[in-house]
DNA sequence: GAAACGTGGAT
DNA sequence: TATCCAAGTTT
């Protein structure tokens, strides 16, 4: 007993319609005012920030760059190094290098593209990005798959293949159930709804507007599904970070340099190190000859790696790619949050 | 298709 | 404390 796409049509936009979230990137809430010229805008950036990241993350980012950068045609003049401080902290960095990369493509075509395929074709665009903007911003029918959108589905229709393997059926489904108008409030109600009910553990069923058309609701043990494959386990990763001072004209000075633009941390400023990464453990070497002084260790685990990072003082004269940070400014420089971690260990110690 | 790629909050 | 997980994309 399937129930019809239009009874879930129906029941889900009429919940969304009293439930939706009030949320600053929409704007306003739950309808596209397709002429705004800033609303593509504001929901392109809400949707780059939003990948793999809580809504709670995202806010106060979203608030700061809306504020310094009102519009794609500002972000596209800002200098990429002034986006990459903005972003730090919010993690997977490349985001914030293809930001800057797309918003430069749009400004140059005079705006953003307003079908899901041309879309695609932007950089850090992929296949739920693409229908999310085509569907919120330009009221295409776009079918948005998220992870929200995965669970609901797989709930609904009672998909028991494991994930990855199961997200070609979950498509299917989300094909079928996606309606003609209202697309893109339709995927923002799949969305809070999974995010807010249907969630991970604990489901609120009795709350749910689809509980009565829902199958694995039926089966009496929704939170079950969906089925993931077991994940792999974690390195513990060993490295070393470098704390150079020296007194400049204005007092102390920090010495950082700017991480190759691919790979972890890609493209961010951070602290000298020995090399390591999530896939082998550092050389343990200081990059400069020099007096050696342990300060301490930061513990960060990333999502692929565990990493002890070991914060060694150094009294040399670097060489070299680098710059000279005042002391009194650190807090601007936009570490990411492990070289911000080694960083606060070391000025604790002054 | 699998692996790389961050972070902070919840449990 | 350890693990899971969140509005995924790129290679």
């Amino acid at each position: 007993m399937t129930a019809s796409t239009k009874t879930i049509e129906h029941a889900l936009l009429h919940w969304y319609d009293v439930h939706a979230r009030d949320l600053p990137w929409r704007n306003p809430p739950r309808r596209a005012v397709p002429n705004d010229p800033a609303w593509p805008y504001r929901v392109w950036l809400s949707e780059v920030m939003l990948q793999q990241t809580t809504v709670a993350a995202v806010k106060p980012y979203f608030a700061k760059f809306i504020e310094t950068w009102p519009t794609v045609e500002a972000l596209a003049a800002a200098d990429e190094a002034d986006v990459m401080s903005a972003w730090a902290g919010l993690g997977y960095y490349s985001r914030a290098r293809n930001l800057v990369k797309c918003a430069r493509e749009v400004a140059t075509s005079g705006g953003f593209p307003k079908t899901e395929a041309e879309l695609r074709e932007l950089p850090g665009l992929g296949p739920y990005t693409a229908a999310a903007i085509a569907a919120i911003a330009f009221d295409e029918r776009a079918v948005v798959v998220d992870a929200n959108v995965e669970r609901v589905v797989s709930r609904l229709f009672n998909i028991e293949e494991p994930l990855p393997g199961a997200r070609k059926a979950i498509r299917a489904r989300a094909e079928e159930i996606t309606p003609a108008k209202r697309a893109g409030d339709f995927a923002q109600a799949m969305m809070d709804l999974g995010s807010s009910l249907c969630t991970t553990r604990d489901p609120k069923c009795l709350l749910c507007p689809l509980a009565g058309m829902c199958e694995a609701k039926a089966g009496g043990d929704p939170a079950r599904l969906p089925v993931k494959a077991p994940k792999k386990p974690k390195p513990e990763r060993k490295g070393r970070a470098f704390w150079i001072e020296r007194d400049g004209p204005d007092g102390t000075e920090i010495w950082l340099v700017t991480r190759p633009g691919t790979g972890m941390l890609g493209g961010m400023r951070a602290l000298p190190d020995d090399g390591w990464s999530a896939q082998a453990d550092g050389s343990g070497m200081a990059p400069f000859a020099g007096a050696a002084q342990t300060l301490g260790a930061v513990r960060h685990v990333f999502t692929h790696a565990s990493l002890t990072l070991e914060v060694v003082r150094l009294d040399a004269a670097p060489g070299g790619e680098g710059e000279w940070w005042p002391l009194q400014k650190i807090e601007d420089v936009g570490l990411p949050t492990l070289f911000a971690k080694a960083a606060r260990l070391a000025l604790a110690q002054r």
